[in-house]
RNA sequence: GGGCCGUUAGCUCAGUUGGCCAGAGCGCCUCGCUUACACCGAGGAGGUCAUCCGUUCGAGCCGGAUACGGCCCACCA
């Protein structure tokens, strides 16, 4: 017992008590979800962080929420799962290992090969995601640790090809030549969603293409001069006086001797912009791209040529530049340009150029083979179960960011050129044939034959079928799918899907997902299209969004621009709880929340923010050190309704309004309001008045039973109700009041089942509110807080007690007398009854307060006090004339809510009620 | 260019369907180390609710416009 008090002493320290929590958590197994277990079934999926970075406070909040929802709904004795798992972020981490191997050994990925870089990565993997893992311990997330899943792990993997199989057996997949856009660094596509766009200084050159059979020149405007060895067009629009006579005919290309066609494109081209005339690059440009397209077919079609290589070098199609880099080549072409007398001018110019979120490096529209998801059938089912509410938005404005993505309906572009991922599980061949068998392959394979290649997708890896295919000459596509592939089955591949498991019936649809706006796109709505597609059910019923932390200076915390913080930076300098609590306060429903950084000498950050959280934690700590201190030396009895004081009953009240507020905020997500009705409840009334206010009943032997008993279910019910959001402490301080005092009850209420451990203890039940105890009590809270007013006002001695005589308001005779030791106590005076006519010194001071008049003596000299009161006059006189002036309005009396009208009343009569006691002084 | 959000005390933010004198935490000022807690307690100062117009008996809240800041999406040869 001696070494437990021993931390029981000064502050609280989170340090001492943190991992012990968290010890007994784990060796209980107290996250361990069960199927076969009672209740209704609630579960999150956690939003698999990269396993690239390190976490920050992003993924603090995110995992705080999610840890909230989940321990209340445990307590609730719902049957509660919590999957953990980590994303294998495709392109990020593949170039981070590449990145690595190129300076530490100056090696590319070809020179250690595809399973060698593979072999890499994981064993990076291992040693980053298990850094990942600590640090959502660290937080406190209670997830089922054994349920873990990653991305690319075997579970994950068969959901991926069950999946690509379905859509490929569908006609959902298909294979297309399209522009990508092409990351020349790590030579692959990505998506438009890793793109970011940089503004840069560059020129704009003008270029003239002389027009065949004419003297003419059209001058058409670039950034990109190169390109023009790849022009196939110029266009014009259709209705512009200078340049509609020409269309049909055609310019010579300069450079190049190739003749193409002039167009009219009325899409592409604006009139008014520039000279009119727009050269088109249908292979380096998705704007001429889509020109191309909408002409293929027609009478005026036109070639598509591709001038690059992979690499970004100029490829035969280029003539003379061939082998040459873009930059080289835009300035031969320029300066070639220039000496034909072809170029017209070259203008300073901004623009924005498309840059790989991963490579930093400029993007190229670059035409290539890949792989597509065709989005317009799996879309509308998921629009429709947003549209229905199948899938709720919370706030609910998020819902339309989804809708107006997924509305576009644009094909998915899935096939990376990379090594690191779910390879895509289709044979081709040009040349070769392979029969599927109708009885036994056609439900394992999939065949389609297109531009007279046969292309084969396995359902599962089959090695029997993989040795046939390969035997006839087929080989497995390079590509590997799009990360948000695998992310988009999450909420059912780790529920074990396509096996019919357990987890699956029981869990699945999920019950809320919590994430940032960021990825609703992305992520959100994928999730909700495959599950839709491969079970027929949604993934979750809710989308919370929670708000996002930006730094000091209104920035995104992000791992690129290094401003993002460890939560565990955190936790060392204020503790776990200190940290989920201050954050929790902060998800309000607003977007974003500046969170001031500071950093420390050793290189770690802290920030003062977080002091709130500490505060509360200490606080908390303190008062069930008294409280425990209390219950040792006076052991409760079961106390009956009868024997409560006021505010005693006042306190219980209290309580159950907390519990109310809190069920309430936590049903709508508004994490900020849990906190603070839980705030107010401990600090405020808790501490600050019933705790005060029980004092003298603790030094009563007579009563000190009873009102430990309420002591003893006040603190049981404050940690209940705060288990959530500040576990490790909250866990902690329950062993100590099981110890002490295993049986808490409060009057008048069933009990709890009696639980060893808070995490699996039942969350505070709501009881009905007192409401004339609340009223009564804020009436002497009124009397005492106006005496404490006066003495600071007058600088009474802290230590001398005031003689204050009270004329009760009529209906408060009774309760001043009953109620005389609670005022004492708390306004540090002693109280005297007066009755009406009471003539008070000149050394007195007054003041009224619940209806009361109040008179202190021995603080004032009798000036002082005549000031005062004339303030106080003149600010009486104010308030009268305002209050009349309302009445006076007819329209106000005649319009506002009758209720509304009698406040004005009473509080005039009031008013001048005060008045006039005054005057009579 | 389209869409969304924000602008309330020195700082970070609340403010529910319009209704007394607009709140909290931190910071600041005064007093107090009273055996739970100085990471504390009691009290206090501090706001033309970004600006303008409108609706209303009444606007921080509703409508319109403007300014500034941020985010998302999408393009300009």
């Amino acid at each position: 017992m001696s070494s437990e008090n021993e931390d029981f002493s000064g502050n609280y320290d989170p340090s001492r008590v943190e991992a012990a929590a968290y010890a007994v958590w784990m060796d209980e197994g107290a996250f361990k979800a069960d199927p076969a277990r009672s209740g209704p079934a609630y579960s999150i999926v956690i939003p698999p962080p990269n396993v690239t970075g390190a976490l920050h406070l992003g993924h603090a909040i995110n995992n705080t929420l999610q840890d909230i929802l989940v321990r209340m709904h445990r307590m609730r004795g719902d049957n509660t799962l919590w999957v953990p798992g980590i994303d294998h972020a495709g392109i990020a981490t593949q170039a981070v290992v590449e990145k690595q191997l190129k300076e530490k050994e100056n090696k590319t990925r070809h020179d250690v090969g595809r399973e060698g870089l593979v072999e890499r990565i994981w064993t990076w993997k291992e040693q980053f995601g298990d850094r990942i893992i600590e640090q959502l311990k660290r937080i406190g997330a209670s997830c089922d640790w054994d349920r873990t899943r990653f991305t690319l792990d075997e579970t994950c993997a068969r959901a991926v090809r069950q999946t690509f199989f379905k859509l490929f057996r569908d006609g959902l997949i298909y294979r297309g030549k399209r522009l990508v856009n092409w990351d020349v660094f790590l030579q692959t596509s990505v998506s438009d969603d890793e793109i970011y766009h940089e503004t840069v200084k560059t020129s704009l050159w003008h270029l003239r293409y002389p027009i065949e059979g004419s003297e003419k020149f059209m001058v058409v405007a670039t950034t990109r001069p190169e390109t023009m060895l790849g022009d196939t067009a110029v266009a014009v629009h259709s209705e512009d006086s200078r340049w509609n006579w020409a269309i049909g005919r055609k310019v010579r290309l300069p450079l190049t001797d190739r003749l193409i066609p002039i167009i009219a494109d009325d899409i592409l081209v604006d009139p008014k912009f520039g000279s009119g005339v727009v050269k088109v690059t249908p292979g380096h440009d998705p704007n001429d791209y889509a020109v191309w397209q909408r002409h293929a077919g027609q009478g005026d079609a036109i070639e598509l040529i591709n001038i690059l290589t992979p690499q970004a070098t100029l490829n035969e199609n280029a003539g003379a530049y061939a082998g040459m880099g873009r930059e080289a080549a835009r300035k031969k072409v320029v300066a070639d340009l220039d000496q034909l007398g072809l170029l017209e001018k070259e203008e300073a110019y901004e623009t924005q150029v498309g840059h790989s979120d991963r490579s930093k490096t400029p993007i190229e529209p670059y035409l290539s083979d890949q792989w597509f998801v065709h989005m317009a059938p799996l879309a509308e089912p998921a629009l429709e179960a947003v549209r229905q509410g199948k899938v709720r938005f919370s706030p609910d404005r998020y819902a339309r960011t989804y809708l107006d993505w997924l509305g576009e309906k644009r094909d998915w572009p899935i096939s990376r050129q990379l090594w690191w991922g779910h390879r895509i599980p289709v044979w081709s061949s040009a040349t070769a044939r392979i029969e599927l068998d109708h009885s036994g392959d056609a439900s394992a394979a999939a065949s389609v034959i297109r531009d007279g290649v046969q292309y084969v997708c396995l359902r599962d890896s089959d090695p029997a079928m993989i040795e046939r295919l390969e035997k006839a000459g087929f080989i497995q596509d390079p590509d590997v799918l799009d990360t948000w592939f695998s992310s988009a089955l999450w909420p059912h591949s780790t529920l074990g899907w396509p096996e019919a498991t357990a987890a699956l019936s029981r869990w699945y649809p999920t019950s809320t997902l919590v994430t940032s706006r960021d990825i609703i796109t992305l992520w959100v709505a994928r999730m909700v299209m495959t599950g839709l597609y491969n079970l027929g059910q949604v993934p979750f019923h809710e989308v919370y969004i929670h708000p996002t932390i930006l730094d000091g200076k209104g920035e995104r915390m992000s791992k690129s621009k290094g401003n993002g913080v460890d939560p565990v930076d955190i936790i060392l300098t204020h503790g776990a709880d200190a940290l989920r609590f201050t954050l929790t306060q902060m998800a309000t429903e607003t977007q974003d929340v500046r969170m001031p950084v500071k950093r420390l000498p050793d290189g770690r950050n802290t920030s003062d923010r977080f002091d709130a959280g500490r505060n509360f934690c200490n606080k908390l700590w303190n008062a069930a050190k008294f409280v425990l201190t209390q219950v040792q030396a006076h052991p409760p009895t079961a106390a009956t309704p009868a024997s409560l004081s006021l505010a005693d009953r006042w306190i219980v009240s209290r309580f159950h309004r907390a519990v109310a507020e809190a069920d309430a905020a936590l049903a709508q997500y508004r994490f900020d309001q849990y906190a603070r009705s839980v705030y107010d409840f401990f600090w405020r009334d808790l501490c600050d008045w019933h705790l005060e206010a029980s004092k003298p009943a603790l030094k009563d032997p007579a009563r000190a039973a009873t009102t430990n008993a309420v002591l003893a279910a006040m603190l049981d019910g404050a940690l209940r109700l705060l288990h959530p959001v500040i576990p490790f402490i909250t866990e902690t301080l329950w062993w100590r009041l099981n110890d002490a005092r295993p049986e808490r009850v409060i009057p008048g209420h069933t009990p709890y089942k009696p639980s060893r451990r808070l995490i699996a203890a039942e969350w505070p039940k709501t009881g009905e509110c007192d409401e004339a105890a609340e009223h009564l009590f804020s009436r002497m809270q009124e009397i005492i807080t106006t005496i404490r007013n006066v003495r600071n006002e007058y600088k009474a001695d802290p230590k001398r007690p005031s003689v204050v005589s009270i004329l009760a308001a009529p209906d408060l005779e009774a309760e001043i007398d009953a109620n005389r030791e609670l005022i004492e106590t708390l306004g540090i005076c002693v109280v005297r009854r007066v009755e009406p006519g009471h003539v008070a010194g000149d050394d007195v001071a007054r003041a009224t307060a619940a209806g009361c008049e109040l008179f202190l003596e021995g603080l004032v000299d009798p000036d002082a006090e005549r000031q005062r009161l004339s303030r106080r006059r003149d600010e009486l006189h104010r308030q009268i004339a305002a209050l009349r002036g309302r009445l006076g309005n007819d329209t106000y009396v005649a319009k506002a809510p009758a209720h509304l009208v009698q406040q004005t009343r009473d509080q005039l009569t009031a008013a001048e009620v005060e008045l006039t006691k005054l005057d009579a002084a």
